[in-house]
DNA sequence: ATGCTAAACGGACTGCGGTCCGGTTATATT
DNA sequence: AATATAACCGGACCGCAGTCCGTTTAGCAT
């Protein structure tokens, strides 16, 4: 699938070695890669997300747990391995797909689209997500963090908000956080779409449309 | 201290047990407690926060593992009743304080100088909070984030805001997480006027004020 | 003072994420 | 085919948060 890939079946290199690539050498480190993705899918949907622990992973897989860490670097890294295809088609939705949420609408309708696209994409994959966001470190200088903020920065520079475009970046990316969005639904049973409608009654003030 | 105490010396019950509050019976059990938070200070000031380990509070405080752990419950409670006399100031602050803070001042204005105000509460203890979302399960659901977010919410309100105020709050109050106030300005080196300012923008944008 | 009981105590134990290092193997070179 | 070497592999090991349970003790009632 892999639209967009960022860097395709690199991980966010955490320790010092950093991104093993898929096709560099080794077949077998290529072959061990694919074969944990598998067992860790197959772990989550037997089980859930919080039962895909390292150990049992590489058990599962017959591997040893040091392959696990060489292969992803720690469990954000894993968890976003997991996600990297659902994130790099949603990438290409916002960067090269049809209007509205990809480009050719005006930058307002493209905020509200892609906000609610985020939030249904969110609510399919967001136990990923929030697993990753989890134990991260730095999960706001993972590519697809950066590439999403950015993107955001440039719809609101492009609709005309000029007050420090940047922060405001951060401040309506936060209302999408994972965390944020499967708490309000799950705990608080707020629907997808009620959701999507105050992401657009919050984007349209603060473009200052209407 | 302790203004409006949020149960006083009471943690949010973390295991099933829950709360055995200050004033309840057992005077070892005090000044355990007393001990350890003391103990727990001392340690973050010589070192850092996550040099707060929960076997080395128990250690330098001189009593067992599984003390530390009845009294907070966990290392988020430990965590929270750090921050509760900071927390228990500024939510005096809010609510009883001399305006614009404070009750007096007319709903925007309240909003703009409680999200400043915030902002340096945040710059302050930062540290503190965030090592208390992150082992956080139920972050959102703890006295003070509960009261916190009424509060908001009452704002907008009262500053007209009619479509769905719980949900824009909690939008509002992602862009004040402590995760992210820490990040944009210990990495990306923003400084604190530069995020009141953007806060002023965006709630005021978001209440239709001019 | 003495005895009773509920509560507090300590520290061994578990499972987890993450690291390290000695042994192994795939690939390139000759 | 033999060799060299860089990369891979496994699993023992570490520190941490959190649990459990047998033991001790504070406070009360008599």
């Amino acid at each position: 699938m892999s639209l967009i890939p960022i860097r395709p079946g690199a991980q966010p290199g955490e320790g010092r070695a950093a991104a093993p690539a898929a096709e560099s050498g080794r077949r077998d480190a290529a072959r061990n890669r694919e074969l944990l993705l598998c067992a860790a899918r197959e772990i989550v949907e037997e089980s859930s997300v919080d039962a895909l622990t390292m150990d049992r992973l590489a058990r599962r897989a017959g591997v040893g747990k040091g392959t696990v860490f060489r292969r992803f670097g720690s469990r954000a890294g894993l968890m976003m391995a997991l996600l990297s295809d659902a994130e790099a088609e949603f990438q290409g939705r916002f960067m090269f797909g049809p209007p509205p949420v990809g480009p050719g609408a005006p930058p307002l309708e493209r905020l509200i689209a892609v906000g609610a696209a985020r939030i249904a994409w969110t609510l399919e994959f967001g136990e990923l997500a929030r697993a990753a966001d989890a134990s991260a470190h730095n999960r706001f200088d993972v590519p697809p963090a950066v590439l999403w903020h950015r993107h955001l920065e440039m719809l609101l520079r492009e609709a005309g908000v000029t007050a420090d475009p940047w922060l405001m970046a951060s401040a309506l990316g936060a209302a999408l956080e994972p965390e944020l969005l499967l708490h309000s639904v799950g705990v608080h049973g707020i629907s997808p779409e009620r959701l999507a409608e105050t992401w657009r009654e919050l984007v349209t003030r603060v473009v200052g449309g209407q």
